[in-house]
RNA sequence: GGCGCAGUACCCAAGUGGGAAGGGAGAGGUCUGCAAAACCUUCACGAGUCGGUUCGACUCCGACCUGCGCCUCCA
């Protein structure tokens, strides 16, 4: 097991990660509310969650990750009277409010899968755990933490004395109103709702009976509730984007801590933003401030899926990354460099059995190790992607050990290293082959007579073909040119 | 008004109280008839500005400037 440093939002250091039971994690990710598509900036968390579990598996830990759907209960509004997000997209769609969570559902694990990321080993929807939510509620409420106002039950902040604690939000320096209107049924600005039956819910499709009344539960109790359910009521690690901080993480942890009396998450992790500075848009992607980019508007510009990851490699996960197509295309143009070393590397290897970590020579083990301290320092794989380069342009490493290292590192990087393959020539037209072949043997004739004129000519169409052309000692070699900027096919 | 974070080469972006990773782009070179690819070399005497602490600071402290985020939508 190595000794695994991450930094902890909540006391704000870099401390040595101790599991509550040994050899385990519990691991709890906020998941997306599924109204829309997953922009990239939600996506950049998504994988720096899964790099979170790729290297404390890779590092020996037995990790179970949970994370929730949110299908109901998330509101539009900035207070705590706007509309539910899934009713609304329903509603403008013409659509239930079910098809509408499944639709985008499926296009949030196919943007996940699309990225390599793992599928957590527990995907909970809100939905299907109102029960546990009611009766968590109810707990709350058994500990004296709420009241009942206008219809709602809400928290009552005041009552749980390390409130803000996560955020260092200190109580009486917020500015009440800064942004929205003050809900005159809160006692305190901070307060929030955990169950509601007033709200512009008579259009509510969902609605569940409760001791408080018909209704539906507020956003934040769902991820106490199904944390506790899966992973118990104190668990190692939770986390999730940034801007949870200050409102969501720290009223589940109010709601949570007041249910249960202990502490409910000993590692809160967090991940930073992708931001924009182009054409007047700048700061955070939103869907109100524009620049709202999906993976698909990245992959029908020409980019591959994993070009996004290995974008997002190249920052760490607490710092903000600046998001630009300039940007983009050198991930692009890096990842090309990446996949052709290792495909060169493979050719060089040949039939050569690829060695067993624990076997390498002291050059390539000194690059894994070096690779997996950055790893275990705070995930800093802009130092574990440093040490691939390395390894890959050390020539004093073996091929077969360079291959085997790489793609040991890319049990954590996961940029499907081990599946490229040389593109395959069996899907390429056999009359268009001919015609490129016909081309080939003019052109070498030509070279031949040493009429460089007629042969560049030939090139030259035979590139406009969308052909890639090599000469070497043995003769001419040729490819189709790569539709979106990569040599190789990927996984 | 309050709180938090950040300012590193053309771009993206790390680490570090005492030699400023890595990638992309650029430049030069090897190879080639010329290309392409590959490989090699090169690319911040300086880290927003100004002070301070120190034998020594990009790294710590302070001020200022600029940017970003948050103060009940948000990854």
């Amino acid at each position: 097991m190595r000794d695994f440093f991450l930094y902890n939002t909540l006391g704000r250091s870099v401390d040595s990660f101790k599991p509550i039971e040994a050899g385990k994690v519990g691991f709890y990710g906020c998941g997306p509310t599924v109204y829309n598509y997953a922009h990239i900036g939600n996506l950049r968390t998504y994988i720096f969650e899964d790099l979170l579990v790729r290297a404390l598996r890779r590092s020996g830990y037995a990790v179970t990750h949970v994370m929730n759907v949110t299908d109901v209960g998330h509101l539009t509004g900035d207070d705590d009277s706007g509309e539910d997000k899934m009713v609304k997209s329903a509603e403008e769609r013409g659509q239930g409010v079910l098809d509408i969570a499944r639709f985008y559902t499926d296009a949030f694990f196919n943007d996940t899968g699309r990225l390599n990321i793992e599928r957590p080993d527990i995907v909970c929807k809100a939905t299907d755990h109102v029960s546990d939510m009611i009766a968590l509620i109810g707990r709350i409420e058994a500990g004296g933490f709420t009241y009942f106002a206008g219809g709602n039950l809400y928290f009552d902040v005041s009552k749980f004395p390390r409130y803000g604690d996560l955020a260092l939000l200190k109580l009486d320096e917020l500015k009440a109103g800064a942004r929205i209107e003050v809900d005159a049924n809160k006692r305190n600005p901070a307060d929030f709702v955990l169950w509601f039956t007033k709200g512009k819910f008579e259009k509510q499709a969902l609605v569940w009976d409760s001791p408080w009344g018909r209704g539906y539960p507020g956003w934040h109790i769902e991820c106490s509730a199904m944390s506790m359910k899966y992973l118990g009521e104190s668990i190692d690690i939770h986390a999730g984007g940034i801007d949870h901080v200050p409102i969501h993480h720290t009223n589940e942890i109010a709601q949570s801590e007041a249910a249960t009396g202990k502490k409910w998450v000993n590692w809160w992790l967090h991940g930073e933003f992708l931001v924009l500075s182009k054409d007047g848009v700048k700061g955070k992607m939103s869907k109100s401030k524009g620049g709202f980019l999906t993976l698909q508007s990245l992959v029908d510009a020409g980019y591959h899926p994993l070009d996004y990851r290995f974008f997002c490699l190249g920052a760490h996960y607490r710092s903000q990354l600046q998001f630009s197509i300039e940007g983009l295309d050198s991930a692009r143009s890096a990842r090309k460099s990446l996949n052709d070393s290792v495909l060169s590397l493979r050719q060089k290897a040949g039939a050569v059995a690829l060695p067993a970590v624990a076997d390498l020579g002291p050059a390539a083990a000194s690059r894994v190790g070096a690779f997996l301290d950055a790893v275990a320092g705070d995930l800093a794989l802009p130092r574990a992607l440093a040490e691939l380069w390395g390894l890959l342009r050390d020539p004093a490493i073996p091929p077969a050990e360079a291959l085997a290292a790489a793609f040991d590192m890319d049990r954590i990087l996961a940029l499907g290293l081990a599946d490229l393959e040389k593109p395959k020539e069996a899907s390429i037209d056999p009359e268009f082959a001919a015609r490129v072949e016909a081309l080939i043997a003019k052109r070498a004739v030509a070279k031949k007579a040493k009429d460089f004129s007629t042969s560049d000519a030939i090139r030259a169409e035979i590139i406009s073909l969308g052909v890639v052309l090599a000469d070497s000692p043995s003769g001419s070699t040729w490819k189709l040119a790569p539709k979106d900027g990569t040599t190789a096919s990927t996984p």
